[in-house]
DNA sequence: TGACAATGATTAGCTGGCTAACTATAATGA
DNA sequence: TCATTATAGTTAGCCAGCTAATCATTGTCA
């Protein structure tokens, strides 16, 4: 979370510009203004699953699975799309487990594997969760019209 | 945190379109790329920052305190303009004191105030990595022209 | 083949946010 | 005036990430 409220205006910049004269100041306000929508919105979306029982975390492992034709991976896969750490992953199953939102189930031919399998219960809430989701997102970026949108996609996509 | 690696690509949001039929893909893929990209250049900042043995959280405090002419602030306003809870800005306060870069001292008007005041040891560990930081964002945004990011800051200031 | 490396998963313990509950002081208004 | 409300700050305890260490299993190559 980087929520700064007070980002610099041209006064606060130019003043550490006195001090730091390799200051960019576009480029700095550019990367200021990301992080701190995406904080912002991923505050937001919190607040959103929250409603549900949810974290943004136990969320996307559950869409990560039903994107697969047959609701299932291993741990190991979730963490690497997911963008987390094999142990995060294992608490968030382990979590998920315990809500009846997946089930788990062992590998035959390689004992180490751990096969995750997305329950109806988990697919409901999917069901129920996505259509406020997807009214959440396009509430959130209706300031911007349609070319904008796909403006502002293909300048982010530069940098990511 | 929020770093997806695998934004979901048109096969995969068309599989939800079925089963969502009011999904606004450019909205949901803009949104997405805000959120991974902000919780990316959030990591890799505080990778940069903790060279200094620093987090963002500290950082930020000790910005906003260099921002004011005196250098001194009130906590409560601190965590105001830093966006973040009055507990968070205490336990900040309370380590950058124990490190020597803030100090504190007591208001006689208003016995309930405390104003934190940068030390010299403060602001020569922000002399220090504000250059750093300058040239982290410029090579962060360096795929980007003056003019593309100069589009970008418009279009994230419709949204923010 | 058998030692060592690689892989998959878990656990323990850390951290930086948070909320809720609290103390102390100041301001307000019947 | 004094009871109530508002403000400033702290503390305790929660949570979702993380790293490092560990265990079990599988793969590799001299």
């Amino acid at each position: 979370m980087f929520l700064l409220n007070d980002l610099p205006n041209d006064k606060a910049l130019s003043n550490f510009v006195k001090d730091f004269p390799n200051l960019e100041f576009t480029s700095v306000s550019a990367f200021l203004r990301i992080v701190r929508l995406g904080s912002i919105y991923l505050e937001k979306l919190d607040k959103l699953l929250g409603q549900y029982g949810i974290t943004h975390g136990r969320w996307i492992t559950l869409i990560l699975l039903k994107r697969q034709k047959n609701s299932q991976k291993l741990p190991s896969e979730l963490a690497k799309q997911q963008g987390v750490t094999k142990a995060t992953i294992s608490g968030l199953i382990k979590l998920l487990n315990s809500e009846g939102y997946i089930e788990r189930s062992s590998n035959q031919s390689d004992k180490r594997k751990n096969i995750v399998i997305l329950t109806k219960k988990g697919d409901d809430l999917l069901n129920n969760i996505m259509p406020a989701y997807y009214e959440f997102v396009s509430d959130l970026l209706k300031s911007l019209n349609h070319d904008e949108q796909e403006v502002l996609i293909k300048l982010l996509d530069k940098l990511i």
